[in-house]
DNA sequence: TCTGACTTTAAGGAATTTTTAAGGCTTGCC
DNA sequence: GGCAAGCCTTAAAAATTCCTTAAAGTCAGA
């Protein structure tokens, strides 16, 4: 996840990259308006911090050109004034969200949350279970030199036993969170793609099993 | 852990609980905005899910009210609309989080998790008699080292033991309890699995016994 | 429209659980 | 001792649950 920052007060700017550092997102700062601009056309980004006020090209300025060029990246705006004019003038450039400085860096990161999963996934990145990592923003499961593609339901069903590992998941309970309350899946589905999981965790070597309890579901153990 | 939910779509409602059950939460429904500070206002909750859209007072109404009276309880907003003005209301009314519906169980889920992270306990459904450990979510029944897995009806049945130990149990009362009231198995059976767990116990070196008690029942007896 | 990735469905076989049944034990009583 | 009643154990049949794979369906993008 990469986040840029356009903010000029260094100070505010080392501070909210250091945030971020910490959750784990990757964030590059900028310090005027047309740097942020160049930057941010690039595309790479999941989301631009933008604050209103800046040397040579102010925020509703940025924001406006970005969209003028079809770049579709959440901005999350930063306005010391906390005045309505101002909150209109942002939404209406093209920011998604904005915050009124000074702020809590939980509301921060709410906010940031809420505004990169937008784009659909989640943001676990890496994470693991045993002897192998998965990258839940692009879905690769690995282990060593291996690694292998998950679809989007089995990378459901992986992020589910390795958020509660230990525990064990019911069919029922698997239909309900992968596949939604009201769907019609069968304990069949859920079968199949166990048995996908595990010729892929196979595949890659891992030694982690996916072990079945007769009537009360499945649990992921490692060796 | 306690979770109180606020929502009319009854549909929804029902399904939302039906999910908090499934992982072990106790779930409390209302269905209207007064209802739901009213209940709130106990301060038994550990957290509040809440509807925005309610009849009586709305959601921003209710979050509101409950901080202005210093309750603290997390409150994770639903709404149906994915603007930001609600984003913004919301969490300036007092919410914690939000999430936009339709929504898949699994964010909800994390979101509760999240937000209910700090009293953090975890359930082990571990429970014992004399000398051996039986895991109920797991049905593996230990002794020190050696640990072996019960079956379901194997696990029903030593469940209803620990549950009220030094009871006699009649084979009547197994019956109705593992089979089902409407079942046409026999004496035999009960004698049958009663059978396979002192195997088991003895396998892993349990001296605990279950004594025959001759036209009365069984009986779990610690050595 | 075709293709390729993903998902669902179906079916046979494997593994485990449950039931059934038959014979053996123990106890108490004649 | 002999017998009956109740309980115990075990093997094997029956039923259920789980596994795997192939084939068919679905859907979005080239």
């Amino acid at each position: 996840m990469q986040i840029l920052i356009v903010e000029d007060e260094k100070r505010l700017a080392n501070a909210l990259k250091q945030i971020l550092l910490e959750q784990k997102y990757m964030a590059d700062v900028v310090y005027d308006g047309q740097e942020g601009l160049d930057y941010a056309l690039s595309g790479i980004y999941d989301l631009i911090i933008l604050d209103i006020m800046l040397p040579y090209k102010d925020g509703f300025q940025v924001a406006y050109e970005l969209r003028e060029k079809k770049i579709s990246t959440p901005i999350l705006m930063l306005t010391a004034k906390d005045t309505i004019p101002d909150k209109v003038s942002g939404l209406n450039s093209g920011a998604d969200d904005y915050m009124t400085k000074p702020f809590a860096p939980e509301e921060l990161l709410a906010r940031i949350k809420a505004l990169t999963r937008r784009k659909g996934e989640v943001m676990l990145d890496e994470t693991g279970f045993g002897d192998f990592t998965f990258n839940s923003s692009t879905n690769i499961l690995s282990k060593g030199a291996k690694s292998v593609h998950l679809n989007f339901k089995e990378a459901e069903i992986l992020k589910l036993f390795i958020s509660s590992p230990d525990a064990i998941h019911s069919k029922d309970d698997i239909i309900v969170k992968v596949w939604g309350y009201d769907s019609d899946a069968g304990s069949n589905n859920v079968e199949a793609y166990i048995s996908f999981l595990r010729r892929k965790l196979h595949f890659i070597n891992s030694s982690t099993e996916i072990k079945a309890i007769k009537k009360m579901g499945y649990r992921m153990e490692k060796a």
